[in-house]
DNA sequence: TTTTGTTCTTGACACCGTCTAAATTTAAAA
DNA sequence: TTTTAAATTTAGACGGTGTCAAGAACAAAA
């Protein structure tokens, strides 16, 4: 079972109503929520968590390697379930990211690349989504 | 003559101490600005220079393609003068960020991705730089 | 029960970027 | 030159994001 508390236990991480709430929804996420997006959805199950417990959460669970943060837009981080690597898209009109998988795009190169040792990297691009899904 | 004067005349842009100051520091960086980095050099040449002003120009500039506004900090955009297509480098000690030249990379697989119309892209990098420069 | 340690909440705080109203500067017209 | 209008700058207020500290609530153990 992957259920919110399950997730916790595994990750030595103590399971409290607040923390399930907040698992529940960003870890179930299809979008890139922000802090003020879990908090908001958080509260729907658990009505009295807090802004502070929020971020103290989703930083643990991205210290834990759940979830990824990513600055991808101005002024606010977002909080990536997708844990494997991936790409992205940015509508240039809604703002929606999407996720582009890792096999989509291939970059060459990098291994030339002297005095820079290479850990990560992703490709960003922008630009319009022609269908909706 | 690349001065301050004349890059502002050339796009329209009336000339004013302040501006000029702002332009003289943020088109020769080589760093990666933010705005508050602006306001404080811009301040030693001009010293009455208001906050609200030095964004004020900095959007001008990204206006009219004198520079970029990256989304590669938490927290804050930074500018960047090098309007050229390139890449980023983020170092994970000291959070610098280095161009990467356009052609020291590439990108297949973009035209595969239907229902994407990609209208800019950009490799992110992070790890280390492993010499000074 | 009392003790101990963890977790949660509240509210304060600092920072970023935008906005507004007023003041200043500039340019143009009379 | 004086007047008028337009453009620009300024200071400060504002809303949003994220962090922090102090105390309250909670759970586990003795």
């Amino acid at each position: 079972m992957n259920d919110a508390l399950t997730i916790l236990r595994r990750c030595g991480i103590k399971p409290t109503p607040q923390r399930i709430a907040v698992v529940n929804y960003v870890l179930k996420s299809t979008t890139h929520p922000t802090a003020e997006d879990v908090l908001d959805h958080s509260r729907k199950k658990c009505p009295t968590v807090s802004r502070a417990t929020v971020y103290n959460t989703l930083n643990l669970l991205a210290a834990k390697g759940l979830l990824k943060t990513q600055v991808l837009k101005e002024g606010t981080v977002v909080f990536d379930p997708n844990a494997r690597q991936h790409h992205h898209f940015i509508d240039d009109d809604t703002g929606v990211i999407y996720d582009i998988p890792w096999s989509s795009l291939a970059v060459s190169g990098k291994e030339k690349l002297r005095d820079y040792e290479v850990r990560e990297y992703q490709v960003i691009l922008r630009g319009r989504r022609t269908k909706r899904k």
